[in-house]
DNA sequence: TTACATTGCGTCTGAGTGACACAAGCTACT
DNA sequence: AGTAGCTTGTGTCACTCAGACGCAATGTAA
């Protein structure tokens, strides 16, 4: 464990190379074993749950420092990335509860100005990124950093709780006219795949029938000659994306929800 | 004209009042002869005009600092108000603009870390209002206010103008899932009102018949006895919205766009 | 009284969605 | 080896909804 004065020496610091009063959390999603996944972190000093966050450089776009903490927690660089809410009641953070925290163990500050102390507003994003190529990395103000099942939570600090329903309803509404998956699957994969990705988002079971249709009707998929193999029952076709449409089928939109 | 010095006393005593490095922009729409109206503010000091804007209590929810300037732009109270989208570019407000043109006017800093001439994030709130209720009024700040057509505007300073185009953006993926017109619309209106008011947002044609038979289907409307009296050719039925219906509507948005 | 633009209401057609039937493929078991 | 049992691939049918358009009714202006 670092000692308490490389932890005081960091918020110290921000102070100068941070915008004052504003944050980001980002919600990261991602998929894995027919759930919902969400990184979630461990911060020192704090017996909950957190959402993975930052502060923004002071000349630094408020995008880039959310990319950033992805890069930090994720290792991952080109990853969909979208703001969806900004959280800005005044007592949001509950900086008594900190304050304690920090006392008990021992950092002390010099009078309640202190940048850390204040009031945060905070930038919310959500990201999308495929689960297997993320090896959950925590730093040196945090002891663990992991995937949780979206469905069951712990025990989170402050309103983060809240920003993760709303990350999860932009989400669905955003995948009513956009197409959703390339970032959250392998490279290839199967229908009964994407559609269980889309019923986990969703909330709700698809006919299968009526979904492969609908999906192919967007003329968003490839689909390979290789079928899965070793796999119990019938064999099912492997698809991949067809990245040229997806891209476009993004940037249009498509019609009609689900 | 104010003098100068109250000028930089409002700003110079900003700095212990808001949040540092944090604004709010709101776009305010309005709907009047045929046409997209928007409120904008010609500032002093400042050759462009400008979207209503403000800053955020030290204690205040930044929805209540929108609330606050809409109220002291319209005066009006309850209104539909937004929050859409979070411009967060470091280089936004040139600063150097700024500066020169105050010191044309005289106005001097003690020093380049005076609070207004940092950067700032600024987060976008659009609101809808009826037309009718709205005289435009400037303050201490400001040498005018009035209504814009969307389709003319005057240019803008800043990018408030890319503000303007993301929040009717916004607003035309909202009347996709919401009913649209309540805020917009006198109490008692036309059919044709409203469908021009559509068309408008819209920015295209709509079918006459298809029109009324899916916004009635919607089932948001109530036909008065009435019709409106004195009109060239034949006199339509008033309407008025269900106000009921219409918030049920809201909340658990429609099906089927435009 | 007539011309005329607008309003109110209805029909037809094609696309898209939900519900469901059936054959074919693959594994596991007897 | 044969069969049971589940899954996958494909197709059908009915219904709804949106777009295009016809036509009579209404009120004003000439």
């Amino acid at each position: 464990m670092i000692a308490n004065k490389d932890f005081k020496k960091f918020i110290d610091e921000g102070a100068k190379v941070f915008l004052p009063s504003l944050s980001i959390d980002c919600v990261i999603f991602s998929f894995h074993d027919h759930q919902l996944k969400v990184l979630l972190l461990k911060i020192k000093y704090q017996e909950k749950w957190s959402l993975p966050g930052g502060f923004i450089l002071k000349e630094e776009h408020t995008d880039n420092a959310a990319t950033r903490v992805l890069k930090e927690r994720t290792g991952l660089d080109r990853v969909f990335l979208q703001q969806f809410h900004v959280f800005g009641e005044p007592d949001r953070s509950d900086t008594s509860i900190h304050t304690n925290n920090m006392k008990k163990e021992h950092i002390e500050f010099e009078d309640d100005t202190h940048w850390i102390l204040q009031r945060f507003v905070t930038i919310g994003y959500y990201a999308l990124v495929a689960f297997s190529d993320v090896s959950p990395l925590h730093d040196e103000l945090s002891e663990d950093c992991k995937w949780w099942d979206f469905q069951t939570l712990p025990v989170l600090m402050m309103d983060h709780r809240q920003i993760l329903e709303k990350a999860a309803d932009a989400l669905r509404l955003h995948i009513n006219y956009h197409p959703v998956g390339y970032n959250l699957l392998p490279r290839r994969f199967t229908m009964p795949q994407l559609q269980k990705l889309y019923e986990t988002i969703l909330g709700k079971k698809l006919d299968r029938r009526n979904f492969q249709r609908k999906i192919l009707g967007y003329q968003i998929l490839k689909r390979l000659k290789e079928k899965k193999q070793g796999v119990a029952y019938k064999s099912p076709y492997l698809y991949s994306f067809d990245l040229h449409k997806y891209h476009k089928a993004l940037n249009e939109g498509l019609k009609g929800g689900w």
